[in-house]
DNA sequence: ACCTGAACACCGTTCAAGT
DNA sequence: ACCTGAACACCGTTCAAGT
């Protein structure tokens, strides 16, 4: 026993991090376990505890990379367009981006901290950058607009779009299917913009 | 050991279904188990399966009753009404109902049947007969749409509001608080129905 | 017929002991 | 300094044995 270092530290916190992202793209929440993480890198169960406080640190810290990844997809979305035409584009990367991880994605949803434990604050702020993404496209839409209304929009659409590929990948409520995804999104964007700019009242 | 009898089996079935509801309302579905209800009944674990077949079967058969219960209360919102106001009361509704059972709710999202089960039939209607409620009223709404039309919206609606209760139920998604739920349901579904309606192309 | 409880194959996490 | 592996307190599920 004892020392081996065939790894760096720094090596072995890669490894863990990428065999725990595979076994859960492989298994889901359910087959995630310190003991079948530490079999896939040939490691003992304690090593992981000294890389990681303990497994939901390990599941945050891939989760917070997650958002950057996705961060990267929508930030790449062409800016060349009108404002509805992008938020469609962006709509669409975002399901793209949940289709191409639907596992890591439900991460997300289905994994909570262990009682008492609070969510870290740069989560917090790769969503609300996620967020203003599109806002600011919002804003082009509807210039007039209060911050409140831009806001309350942005989270409408965000939360809209959640829910189309949140029943789309869920098995419970899969009255949508994967395939209706893509054209319940564009339905929803167009109808509630519509519904937006058209404004009478 | 051996036989006790002072419960009927239906007695004991009822005893299990409840004890491991407020379990669940309690303690989430991370906290649920075997042992801790067999602990909450006063039988042993083995117990369980003399009545449902695994956890599996036991959870399903909650959420069926709760997706019974859901029903009741769309069912209960008052028809005279036009149809869009209708909509919004029914989406009310719903939203009341996951307010009063958040755990519970988020059973039928965060639950999933281990590797090879079925989701049974039975609870596939129960899905279809609430969506089937919403169809109805937008039939009503916009009397020229095809049968396909209405059905899409019908899920685009359904998956909306989902979204939004589930963003603000959620702890890692939160950009949405539960205090803003109610008045994101009223934007999404006046403005999606808005451009629904004053649809020119 | 009904229920138990030991048994089996698992968990997450800690920490003294080894190199 | 780094890593192990036994230990502790848990799991779900099965099934022979008891009344």
């Amino acid at each position: 026993m004892g020392r081996r270092s065939i790894h760096t530290a720094e090596e072995l916190r890669e490894l863990i991090l990428t065999s725990t992202t595979e076994l859960i793209e492989d298994e889901g929440l359910a087959g995630l376990s310190a003991r079948e993480i530490a079999r896939r890198i040939g490691y003992s169960p304690g090593t992981l505890y000294n890389v990681f406080e303990n497994i939901d640190d390990l599941v945050l810290t891939i989760e917070g990379r997650l958002l950057d990844q996705l961060a990267l997809s929508l930030h790449a979305v062409p800016e060349d367009e009108c404002p509805h035409q992008r938020l469609k584009n962006i709509a669409k990367a975002y399901l793209r981006f949940t289709h191409d991880n639907p596992r890591l994605w439900n991460l997300l949803f289905e994994h909570h901290m262990q009682t008492g434990a609070e969510i870290p604050p740069w989560y917090q702020e790769k969503l609300e950058n996620l967020l203003a993404e599109v806002e600011r496209e919002l804003t082009r839409l509807i210039p007039g607009a209060s911050d409140a209304r831009v806001k309350r929009a942005a989270r409408v659409l965000w939360a809209g779009v959640h829910g189309i590929t949140s029943l789309s990948t869920t098995d419970k409520l899969a009255t949508v299917t994967t395939d209706d995804a893509a054209p319940l999104v564009e339905d929803l964007i167009d109808h509630y913009l519509g519904g937006l700019t058209n404004k009478k009242s």
